[in-house]
DNA sequence: CTGTCATTCCAAAACCCTTGCCACAGGCTT
DNA sequence: AAGCCTGTGGCAAGGGTTTTGGAATGACAG
């Protein structure tokens, strides 16, 4: 308990300022010492203070992420890669989770700024603009999904949904689909609004029209019910883009129960590549938004952000991928 | 930028000693002061610095949670409760993937004493002796899983897998099932083999024949090869168990694959009760282990043994919960 | 009016580390 | 032999907070 480096220092027979210099390896030591403090190190199994060390150097290593939910499918994989990248920058991270409530946004903010982190990746739609304006004031990087516009510390982080959208909608054409539904999801959110306008961008640039589109919940339920509707439309889409893999799943049940079979009768596609598209029986076509590369390029972008004598903020794209499973085939003979 | 105590006391025309009595609630300021100060907090938008607050303080008000993989399903839940807990008695938490890999794994201990973390969770099994020693021995608290015995500064938490494997064993028996194979996890996983050896003693205690019993790796693929090769055993078992949810996935496919429907032909049933459990198609029969009760209790067991004056670990017993999905049904009329 | 006691606030030390600056030793050059 | 570097290591200040002991104030009893 209580190890401080005066102990090792004592114990090395050097000052504290030399230890200090070794474990932060600033070249200002001799070989012969170095290695005698290293071994006192060792000995003692002694670990900085991670406290103390942020005070005196006055300069923070520490990055923040918060999301929405750790819970969904989504999260794990960008803060893992977001850790893996800070971590190679040579930052410890911390998480917050605000479970998509909006009074804990402003706890986790808050908690960044008492950890003095250099920046903070925020993966919500739920925080104000108050709150950002606070934190950028504090000279803190920011980056932002999809939206906020760029600004002074702020860097925004932009999926490239339509592109998403796009892929599915030329792959399910050139398989023969002419009559494609979409299962919605919630109508609050930027991020689905830019899917169903992509959507239908997409169909109306080939020469169909768009629908129907039912209403959906980003959950396994509201696909479920959305897939049994399907299945009593006449005429029957014959296929039915989902606005992410967990509805998609349940659209696929729904129409199962219903009686359909897929792909046979109607195809499905997912959207985000969750574990789940692998996973689900019949295994499901969807867009992979490279959530590692999403990770990535936070970090970057906040090391980025908060080194450069200039902090203005940039606009990064992340891409989409088209991946196709089981859930999709040629469209059924029947017009 | 740079705020400080001391600007708030300028501000508030106090001193820094003030402010702290103030925002540290420890009822010595008189009313008509504590209300100047807070005005002023609010009016500056000021938050006391985490890391000089530990090092004045020289008392840790953060717990740590190491775990395997983030992106395994197993986790999220844990640590969401685990962190809610971890607020809830007033603590930060701070969390660590180890990805496996042992040498990660030391590393993370290691950033728990740095950050001096009052107690870590760890939930995860690559972790050496020697790491738990020097944990303990700095007077931090630990909970393990399953494994380590209960010493001074280390609790252990034990997940009833016996009574799960139990239940599912008693709920194919009474509909019939009498030939249950078993699909198994990695045999150096200490949580793989106690579901082995719990099979084999429930299937002997209601004096079945256990076995056959086939590899797998945790995986989706391990089960799907373990269905594939089920499916063509003669006689055909009339149920599988599987060591997980993600392996029942696999195994569902690979017996859907071969020709066999389920449930049937073939009943199968998982194991901790992922989402996949839900959304996978059938729905699968699976045992809940009360993943948020667990990191829940990690918390409180933490809290419990860092403030106590005597501070003897025990064991804690997280318990099991079958729960029947449309994966398993009746035994086949056949013999 | 003086002495006592609570109450409320402050000054200063302490927490553990980093870092700028200075001191010193030894080897070179001239 | 004197003077200079250069390479090495120590001293001490300082970072933002908590905390301890004590000072100032005011109320009240004697």
């Amino acid at each position: 308990m209580g190890l401080t480096i005066r102990d090792v220092a004592k114990a090395a027979g050097v000052s504290t300022a030399t230890v200090s210099n070794v474990l932060n390896k600033t070249g200002k030591v001799g070989p012969r010492t170095h290695s005698l403090v290293l071994s006192a190190v060792k000995r003692l199994g002694y670990f900085p203070d991670v406290h103390a060390r942020h005070l005196a150097s006055r300069e923070s290593r520490t990055l923040g992420i918060i999301v929405s939910d750790i819970e969904n499918p989504f999260f794990p994989e960008v803060i893992k890669s977001f850790e893996t990248r800070a971590r190679e920058l040579g930052y410890d991270a911390i998480l917050s989770d605000t479970n998509y409530d909006p009074s804990r946004t402003r706890e986790a903010a808050e908690r960044m700024m008492e950890h003095k982190v250099r920046g903070v990746a925020v993966m919500t739609s739920e925080i104000s603009l108050r709150v950002i304006n606070q934190l950028a004031r504090r000279r803190i990087a920011v980056t932002f999904l999809d939206l906020a516009p760029v600004r002074k510390y702020v860097s925004t982080l932009r999926i490239d949904y339509h592109s998403g959208m796009r892929q599915i909608v030329e792959y399910l054409f050139n398989h023969g689909h002419r009559r494609i539904a979409f299962v919605a999801g919630r109508p609050r959110l930027k991020s689905n609004v830019v899917r169903l306008q992509s959507y239908e961008k997409c169909m109306r640039d080939h020469g169909l029209e768009p629908g129907p589109v039912l209403p959906g919940d980003l959950r396994f339920e509201g696909g479920l019910k959305a897939g049994l509707a399907i299945a009593q439309l006449d005429p029957r889409p014959t296929a039915v883009m989902a606005v992410n893999d967990l509805t998609a799943v349940g659209v696929i049940k729904g129409l199962l129960k219903a009686g359909c079979r897929v792909p046979e009768d109607v195809s499905v596609t997912g959207f985000d590549k969750t574990r789940l598209a692998e996973y689900s029986n019949p295994s499901l076509t969807t867009v992979d938004i490279h959530r590692d590369v999403l990770g990535q390029i936070a970090a970057d972008a906040l090391h980025e952000l908060s080194r450069s004598a200039n902090p203005q903020g940039r606009e990064y794209q992340i891409t989409a991928e088209l991946v196709p499973g089981n859930s999709s085939g040629p469209a059924p003979r029947t017009t």
